[in-house]
DNA sequence: AGCAGTCGGCCAACATACTGAACGACTGGC
DNA sequence: GCCAGTCGTTCAGTATGTTGGCCGACTGCT
């Protein structure tokens, strides 16, 4: 989940600066670096060094996540507690696109033996929302929270994809060749601006081996309820030798359906 | 979510007393009552209403945690944000007995058809970490993240029957009665240490309609690898109409053989 | 064993984040 | 169409949260 290292205490300062509550900012930037976390759980002098914060802050704002149940202790160290499960899944609980897509995936004629997914886009990043798993044995996906770059995912590309083209424009500022790029994916914002377009044109993105080699996914993009979030996609992942040519139009016909399913009704406003 | 309610001001007192980061303790109490809120998100009045704090802060905080992700705004009002859902699943990740969860509740002989539950013991509520859903088509479950009272559900009284008789006493002194007991549930903690014995000697917990009409529930408790983190306990669940005399030792069975897969290996210190 | 390096926790002085009141905008009712 | 009530936002003064330094304890090396 970590980007690329920044030199310690510019991490901080990127998004603390003019804060109207330090305190909690910086509680923020703590939560995103225990999640971040592979190895054994930081103390206040590891997540100080990390963060270029001063070590008393960190023990303080620890101190009151721990009471909070969002943070952990595990000996001396911090990890991340009970509570944000519950906060996650009450989050979760105001998509209420949510329980639709699951009732719809469950009956879609082709694709409900595969793996079906929901997303939402968040600047260039696509976070997993739902997963309806397959009958196939072999599950390859990602979990639920999972937070993946949105230009080589078939659910990223297609949310880019129904961006004006400003806002496209605008998230893509500064940036000339794409970070994390490994074997197929795009590595360069023109070739993702090509293949958006070839994605329009289409009607759906296709994310072939960009993501893992052997596994294709197809994404449609789906319009959100709910102001202010980003737009919404759908996706189907399945082993490339089962992307046959009489099964693809079936899924992509499936995608469509799901689409319309959750665009449709609107039950509050 | 919410208990009954608490006079203003004195709800926020209660958490908030000497810590030494307020503005995070206050952050956590607002994140709580979004996670409670059934209606329109509120505003800062609203809010400020509820926790009995500054209008202006509670603006200033909320200003800080749309920053980070963890709140989003819709209109002037605020809920719950994305980033809650990626720390959500953060934190499952490092529940290492989640993903053998799932495979051994698919192999279960007569479980795997069945809704079987991992749930962790928190104080005098659980906590449901994970779900594995049965061949059945009606779904009798908790979502992900979802806290129930510990005294009136299957995985609670297991998991409440494996603690050290002090510990037990030091988590229910003060009360005399049961919050929310309705129907079959427990009225009185003497009730509830009568049952917890029955379960010590029985070993596994029964939760026969006290949570739901037509219901039935079997616990064990899973004892926990990780330190700093209650008892753990797994449950099936099932329409009562199909907990025969011949179905229900072999759930018993296979809920053994799930405590025994989590209990044995540990692979990381 | 002895020592150096680092750990987590504590305290008082300072800078700063918090807050109460006032502002402009809005909605609903008499 | 006017007024009352409530909304969200802004601003300056002060109380308060933050912080650098210090302490005691521990671990690993020589």
């Amino acid at each position: 989940m970590s980007g690329p290292g920044l030199p310690a205490g510019e991490i901080a300062e990127s998004r603390e600066t003019g804060s109207l509550a330090p305190a909690v900012s910086r509680a923020a930037l703590i939560l995103d670096a225990l999640a971040d976390g592979n190895g054994e759980p930081p103390g206040p002098s590891e997540l100080a060094r990390q963060l270029g914060l001063p070590k008393s802050s960190i023990a303080n704002i620890c101190g009151a996540l721990v009471d909070a149940g969002l943070v952990r202790r595990i000996g001396t160290g911090f990890a991340l507690g009970r509570r944000l499960a519950e906060l996650g899944g009450a989050y979760l609980a105001t998509v209420d696109q949510l329980q639709e897509f699951h009732e719809i995936a469950r009956n879609l004629p082709a694709g409900s033996d595969e793996t079906v997914q929901l997303a939402v886009l968040d600047g260039l990043e696509v976070t997993y929302l739902a997963r309806h798993d397959g009958r196939q044995p072999v599950h390859l996906t990602s979990g639920i929270g999972r937070r993946l770059p949105a230009f080589s995912t078939a659910t990223g590309k297609a949310a880019l994809a129904s961006l004006p083209a400003e806002e496209l424009k605008r998230r893509l500022t500064g940036l000339t060749t794409l970070p994390g790029a490994t074997g197929k994916a795009h590595a360069t914002v023109d070739e993702l601006v090509a293949d958006l377009a070839e994605v329009r044109r289409r009607g759906y993105a296709i994310d072939d081996e960009q993501t893992m080699e052997g596994v294709v996914c197809y994404g449609v993009m789906i319009p959100s309820r709910q102001p202010g979030e980003g737009p919404y996609a759908a996706s189907i992942t399945l082993l490339k030798v089962r992307a046959t040519a009489e099964r693809v139009p079936a899924l992509i016909a499936d995608l469509r359906r799901l689409a319309d399913g959750l665009s449709r009704p609107i039950r509050r406003g």
